[in-house]
DNA sequence: TCGAGGGAATGAATGATATTCTTTAACTAT
DNA sequence: ATAGTTAAAGAATATCATTCATTCCCTCGA
């Protein structure tokens, strides 16, 4: 057996219900999982000292602040361009993600821009400036079936 | 002058507020806005109503629940696959987000599974054998340099 | 088998918070 | 002006967060 906490059938349950709605008062919480409000307060505690939950955030509407347009870009660089692209890629213009991929000498990005005008500026004035990218391949989202940031909680395993 | 609501400075900042912790008392967001609980609570209400919000989530750590790897796959369909293929590709293990790109027949994917041998049985057993998926183009990530859901507020005009 | 220790749940107390309602103020359009 | 609209403040009350002492349960070691 280890000594390692774990992840059980409560804290489970705890984290379905934040992941349908995190901003939910606690006392909430305890009545859906049947146990006191200073016990389900402790448990969440926890889970965020354990950084099992990292963060809680809202969801917004991309339309009102001008972001209805996403794109994905894979940026193709040069083997040896600068280390602190990644950094320099992050403030790009209406960028949210950046990833680093493997072999390919380059970087995946999620940008939420206005429209095609302004995506075909970012793309010449911000991305390809940058020294050491070679080139990019865009992918414009139509339309989004989902998106979601919940993880399987089923998947847990200690 | 547009009769139509607008999203004023004080909504601005609390918007900004949740943005990076959704999970805060009102009357902390209040604090920090200098106005009257009761007031914060209304707007955020109407934010709601407005579906400028859309809901409030919590970030968890991907590992514990065994889906440390996160990949994109480019699936290329035939132009006469059948209508409820979306629907099927959010149903495929470990997929977070489906997107739907334009000029290309076919979906972007982001997936979150254990590792590369499962990443390997989901491409090969799951989306490969979908009816009307031609090819798929797989992108491994090897780090994440940014990944946010967050928008920039600033972008915002009436 | 027994008891010590650790971990976690409960319940009560209290201080803080959410929520509703009323009043007031500012702004619009007729 | 005046009625209508919108939003803020303030008061009142119901609900909630938080702490603490206590109890319960499990595990380990003698």
């Amino acid at each position: 057996m280890d000594i390692k906490r774990t992840i059980d059938d409560i804290d489970h349950k705890i984290l379905q219900i934040l992941q349908e709605k995190s901003r939910i008062p606690n006392a909430e919480v305890a009545r859906q999982v049947g146990m006191a409000p200073s016990a389900v307060l402790e448990r969440i505690r926890k889970l965020e000292d354990r950084q099992i939950i990292q963060g809680y955030e809202v969801r917004l509407n991309p339309h009102p602040f001008n972001q209805g347009l996403m794109a994905f870009v894979l940026v193709t660089v040069q083997s040896a361009s600068r280390a602190d692209l990644a950094t320099l890629l992050t403030q790009v213009t209406g960028v949210q993600d950046v990833h680093q991929v493997a072999g390919e000498d380059g970087y995946l990005l999620k940008l939420r821009v206005a429209d095609n005008a302004e995506l075909g500026r970012v793309l010449a004035d911000e991305i390809c400036s940058l020294a050491g990218v070679l080139q990019t391949k865009t992918n414009i989202v139509l339309n989004t079936i989902k998106e979601t940031r919940k993880l399987d909680l089923n998947r847990y395993s200690s």
